[in-house]
DNA sequence: GCGGATTCTCGGACAACTCTCAACAACGGG
DNA sequence: CCCGTTGTTGAGAGTTGTCCGAGAATCCGC
């Protein structure tokens, strides 16, 4: 992954520098637009993106509105489009056709870093990486979506899945409850890291069954993937 | 499969970038043309394409007019007709006998693309490819229009077999109800994606009546083929 | 047209999942 | 070694996603 480039369209200003800076953090070079107009005109010079991430609801342009006319113009740059909970289905239907995708608000970091990553493995060649994560014996192919620890095949639920695909992400780091809260749940869910802890005790309780455990406490800090003997 | 070339006609811009977008994310390269004269433009100078998918309804020339023409400058590229759904069927049946073929709006996607890579398989010009995808001990002859689990060979409605083939080609990947709604059921469906969980249900039933199990759920994401044993 | 196959909608049953809370265990500094 | 802090665990309430069957509407072949 060689830091491809990354066009971010929405008028709201937090979400938009929030994700900016997550996906800077993941890598990518990221370029910003706050409307519809400028998004296209920021289409038009280089750098040239790779994939524009596409709120649906401006003022000016709508989302639609601004893919529609790059379309016209020949550019078939994918679009990752973000709609609110309950927008027109109708509208968004359609838009999976051409290796595009899209994302309903509020959605987490980690899931837009994940199909962000996934729209580029298909749609180039780009990111030649194959979509597996993988530590010691335990591997995630996001792809099939499946994972296993040795020849384990492991059930996990949405949650689970997209925490230990946080900390395989992250692994040789130590990442706090507040970091995975931020990157793993909604980022306007209100409660506290409490659930970090529970969701860490249901996720040892179906990877760490075999010794080494992987998921390791660090007292005071945070959670990190290591190989640490049996209690 | 090497990049066939493909030239798409028709008017209507949204249904024209949406096949196309369609198309190149099937691997095929893709031009377009928005009338019967640019279409013979196209047709003039390189590159020259593998299938010409034309609209039969357009204002300046059309679609029989221009495949008329083309074939009075001796040039035998194979049609992809597409009519609207009471047009008069007898000129179109007509065309059919030279190996071209044609499709009634709307159309489902998956629908274009089998069509499109038999003409190619039928005219010689793809890649040997067979037309048989299988999964395990589930097998499907497209041109045969067969599907067989073991020996026993299954009875599919047109919707279930569409069904079936779209998770076959996407074997190894989770498929959500809305790629599945994009692609399985005609372009301008506007119900929700209950139905998708209905036609799971019926496949199921005539699929998977005998151990292991490959139509598999995951719960919040979509669905795969994967083997996976009797509940 | 008639009858069977097919498509599609709907709502209830059920299971899986998310999240909260509170009791309990482990740790570490004084 | 004791006590406050931090992490772990289990039970349970409420929500969500999926499956399934029933039935209306439509298509198609005979």
């Amino acid at each position: 992954m060689a830091g491809e480039h990354l066009l971010i369209v929405d008028d709201e200003d937090n979400l938009r520098s929030m994700l900016a800076a997550a996906l800077r953090h993941n890598g990518f070079v990221v370029s910003a637009a706050c409307n519809g107009r400028e998004a296209l005109k920021a289409m038009g010079g280089p750098p040239h993106p790779d994939l524009v991430v596409l709120d649906v609801m401006m003022p000016d342009l709508d989302g639609f509105e601004v893919c529609r006319r790059m379309r016209a113009d020949g550019d078939g740059t994918p679009v990752l489009f973000l709609t609110a909970r309950d927008s027109i289905t109708d509208k968004v239907r359609g838009l999976t056709l051409g290796g595009d995708d899209y994302l309903q608000k509020p959605f987490s970091l980690e899931e837009l870093v994940a199909r962000a990553n996934a729209i580029l493995r298909r749609v180039g060649q780009a990111a030649g990486d194959r979509s597996v994560l993988s530590y010691h014996d335990l591997e995630m192919d996001d792809d099939a979506h499946r994972v296993t620890r040795g020849d384990r095949e492991l059930s996990l639920s949405p949650t689970e899945y997209n925490l230990l695909r946080y900390l395989l992400v992250n692994q040789g780091r130590v990442v706090s409850k507040a970091q995975v809260l931020d990157h793993v749940w909604q980022y306007d869910y209100g409660g506290d890291g409490g659930i970090v802890e529970t969701y860490i005790g249901y996720l040892r309780k179906k990877v760490d069954t075999t010794a080494p455990r992987l998921i390791t406490t660090v007292r005071g800090v945070g959670y990190t993937l290591r190989v640490s003997p049996a209690p």
